[in-house]
DNA sequence: TCAAGGTGCTAATACGGATTATCACCGGCG
DNA sequence: CGCCGGTGATAATCCGTATTAGCACCTTGA
């Protein structure tokens, strides 16, 4: 059948059919241009030795002379199948595939990019992003000299996330987080909630500035008396007496798990929720928790961005020009931590 | 900084530096045979220039060239991030991960790989298996005329999970079910229990055949009845029926969906368990399950099998020959479903 | 003064496939 | 007979890097 030792090349092929590499490169790719002419015979002749002999075109070659391999890069921060962040990371993975499966594409995943700390880096010192054709970028915290390296170098990529500190527009697919999280605060006014409070860091990266802004511009809109609740350093129980010394009736917190926790630190003090305070979640947990309760918030449609970033990296190959920028909506969730506000 | 057109290469550099591409190349590969010398201070040009142009090789062209390029295939024959088996395949690419990466190596996932059908073909058309180094295997029913060519082709892989029907030996990891399931069987007869049930295929793959025999010769070793109840079209209750009908008492269940199941349509008769029927869980869930038990069983080490595939695949790139073939033993699980045999 | 030996670098080539330019051949027509 | 156009194939080149063989230059020693 086939010789263990080394591999088949066209040049074998050639051999055996009795014709030139050039013939069997061009059958394979199954050229019929005016230009190129394979008498009907002679190309059933080569493709028979290429069933009989099971060859495949050897795929690095091919890119090196096609500058392009139907391969797409996926660079992650932090490691993709991790334990902890899994949940988070793995609807994304999911629209990633499936797009990529019907693509014919196949996904290469940057685990070697750890450069000499902790932290990986898509450029470090043999760095391999251009292995692929282009490449979707997914983690929180992209860092910005990887990415305006990535512009200047003109690597075909698509970030899941929105950008925009890297000097020049980032190509993007990111979820819409303000108008969620304006629908919830209009939501909460109408049940008569006049004080909330956004607990979360509310800035750092762009998806928690979009969800603060949002907050800000619906609680001026609806005439509510809006706060901010920092989270970094502080326990859930002091979250808690911070938006209980505030008056606060609605939290709006960014991170479900700390969502969890003051509802766990709420329950320890006798405070019902939502009698007493509604709790309203934005987004999808980053870190694990364990969520036994319909918490009120949105959807953020992980798979469909992970489904667009590649078809919007598909495009960009294919024409080349351009900067997509794209935010999907996301979906409200009916959950049972809003309830009408206390007269 | 870096011209956004076309990419550099190791003749810019050279020519920017003035010197040949060749010198470039050994400079880069940092080689200091005794065969190669280079003055210092052209050394030190050359690695001025890379370093402000921010150079960095093609991996394809090397790859090419060097006949290897530190990419490591994983091909499932399901999809990679599916909702459904993701828990199953999870912890194997866990440890895939982390062990390529401390390799520094990336991978490489075969998501274009469907074939005309419905299944995923290591060999479809334009098969992209040799892009990669080598690769690993994944999904329980590996195909066995791509097991065969694999073999024959010389490409180097290795499977997770026993194989040993492609008509010569597979290099594998796979986990050691039949010590483990003995071990379950002798922990069961230590309790009293005489009359045991195989629930499941018990065949089909190399892993329920696996544990099978273990059963079988477990049974056999402690002197005990043993009995094979199968499930395909059955239900829970109609084996939970069997089973009572026998005057089983403890019973190996190969899937803990089942087993979960079979425990469910117990709680409803009014059997209790483990009082009245022990259940013991031979592995992980393969299909979706809320487990709400702590089931007496074993694990299989997924991440370790996953963490040794890739080294064994490491060690046969390095020196070639070789068949690894390798079982890890389970772990047995202190669950609260084996009871003493009612007396 | 000239071979010997060492030093520093480069030309040429391989890797496998795609593409461009060209070539040999044959029949028909002036 | 000789030119032309169409047909069927191929030689040559390119993609970017690694490696091998070897060349030019300089010292040193006899």
């Amino acid at each position: 059948m086939i010789s263990p030792g080394r591999r088949l090349t066209q040049q074998d092929i050639a051999r055996i059919a009795g014709v030139s590499q050039t013939t069997v490169s061009l059958v394979l790719n199954n050229r019929t241009d005016a230009e190129v002419r394979i008498a009907p015979e002679t190309r059933e002749r080569v493709l028979r030795v290429i069933r009989e002999t099971g060859y495949v075109a050897d795929p690095v070659a091919r890119r090196l002379a096609e500058r392009r391999n139907r391969i797409l890069g996926v660079f992650t921060y932090e490691a993709v199948f991790p334990t902890a962040s899994a949940d988070f990371y793995h609807p994304f993975l999911l629209g990633i595939e499936e797009c990529a499966e019907e693509m014919g594409c196949d996904l290469l995943l940057f685990t070697s990019a750890r450069a000499a700390g902790e932290r990986r880096r898509i450029f470090n010192e043999d760095s391999r992003v251009r292995l692929a054709d282009g490449c979707v970028l997914l983690g929180r915290a992209v860092d910005r000299d990887d990415l305006a390296r990535l512009l200047a170098e003109g690597i075909p990529f698509v970030s899941i996330g929105r950008r925009d500190d890297a000097g020049a527009p980032v190509p993007y697919v990111g979820a819409d987080y303000s108008p969620a999280v304006r629908a919830l605060v209009d939501r909460a006014a109408g049940l008569g909630h006049r004080r909330m409070a956004y607990v979360g860091t509310g800035a750092g990266a762009e998806s928690p500035a979009d969800r603060m802004r949002g907050f800000r511009e619906a609680v001026a809109a609806v005439g509510a008396r809006g706060s901010h609740v920092p989270v970094i350093g502080r326990t859930p129980e002091e979250l808690l007496g911070e938006l209980s010394a505030a008056g606060v009736t609605a939290a709006f917190v960014e991170e479900p798990a700390d969502a969890v926790a003051i509802m766990h630190a709420a329950g320890e003090r006798g405070l019902a929720i939502p009698g007493d305070l509604s709790i309203l979640a934005l987004g999808a947990p980053t870190r694990p928790v364990r969520v036994d309760v319909d918490l009120t918030g949105f959807r953020i449609p992980r798979r469909e961005m992970g489904r667009r970033a590649v078809e919007l990296l598909a495009e960009l190959l294919e024409n080349g020009g351009g900067t997509p920028q794209e935010l999907l909506a996301c979906e409200l969730v009916e959950g049972s931590t809003l309830a009408p506000a206390r007269s």
